[in-house]
DNA sequence: GTCTATAGGGGGATAGAC
DNA sequence: GTCTATCCCCCTATAGAC
């Protein structure tokens, strides 16, 4: 499973075999197509280990900060933060998947394969719905026309952000640095709270 | 060329096989190898001949802007339009790729395939740069790493809404249209200067 | 330049012994 | 459950006739 969410990240779903797979984990061949079944129920195994206790986390988070917060919601920069606090630490811990699945993730957002729809949209739609009802409460100011449009630029900026993370001090010639996580999550939320409070026009 | 390039745009590069292709664009198949010679080659070239275009037009425009400015920058909700219309323009015209080559450019942006980066960064990086010089000067207030963080929120976004584009239509019920170019070029523009011009901290 | 035919190498999945 | 061996498919690329 390591090794495929390794691989998978690196080469997409196309792009890696799984004879390269079985030898890089230094399995057997057929014993991985005995326990999986098939490539795909494989792919899409090594996408729901991780992505399941990661919106647990999101989850749980946003309904213990709506629960101190009372009647009002709790302050936007937070619920950003809970948002998108569990990928950056995710990448940071390699028993969490490190940087390839997040990479995997971003991935799989962008690469459109057919029998990874139900699952992302399980998986995410109706998490992003849950705090797009609190994140709304801060932007009463914007259509939802508008809304759904400015949360698009953000989710493609997290994603954008998540995949490219690990070369962020390459591209930039060492200027931003990827290892700087909370600092980047901090840039993050003070970018994502800018974009949500900014006038309708 | 133009089965390719929605080929490549909806299953990637490892998911396209020159034989489909080839039935696809009625051609055969040992032709097609004549002519292109192989098939990383093929698409290299589906990449170059609609991104050399765009590229003059954005380069041209932000010279003209730069003239026409005089001593002061042109205004930055201009630039940011200049950067970014003529991937809204090449979507709306199928002539010009429509939405397969604009697809195919957010796609090869995310997805790292290693014959591609020398293309990519010899025809992006540069006018990135050239872009980036006249933005700096409407954020003197950002320091360089705060701006490159910046700006790659902003391509994250700008690619994450040129791939996902038509279907926003579809994923917000019809809230967001997929037809409505000026609009979203519009929405685009306010939120990457809103971006650029917040304050630092 | 364009075709047919095929070389030569993977690929995913499985049968059947252990 | 785990192995070896193999089926049968599709792939890219090319040779060689026209």
């Amino acid at each position: 499973m390591d090794a495929a969410e390794r691989l998978f990240a690196e080469h997409g779903f196309n792009g890696t075999s799984l004879r390269q797979l079985a030898t890089e984990a230094e399995v057997n061949l057929a014993a991985a197509n005995y326990h999986f079944n098939s490539k795909e129920a494989l792919y899409l195994e090594v996408i729901r280990r991780r992505i399941r206790p990661i919106n647990q986390v999101r989850l749980d988070g946003l309904r213990q900060a709506v629960e101190q917060a009372g009647d009002a919601p709790p302050p936007l920069a937070n619920v950003i933060d809970l948002m998108i606090r569990p990928f950056f630490e995710a990448h940071r811990d390699p028993q969490s998947g490190g940087r390839h699945i997040v990479q995997l993730l971003a991935r799989s957002m962008t690469e459109p394969l057919p029998f990874t729809n139900k699952l992302l949209s399980d998986e995410f739609h109706s998490t992003l719905t849950r705090f797009s009802q609190v994140i709304r409460r801060h932007a009463p100011q914007l259509t939802p026309e508008e809304y759904l449009w400015r949360l698009s630029f953000v989710v493609g900026a997290l994603q954008h952000t998540l995949g490219t993370l690990h070369q962020m001090g390459d591209l930039t010639r060492g200027i931003c640095r990827s290892d700087d996580y909370e600092g980047t999550l901090a840039r993050f939320v003070r970018f994502a709270v800018g974009v949500f409070t900014a006038p309708a026009d």
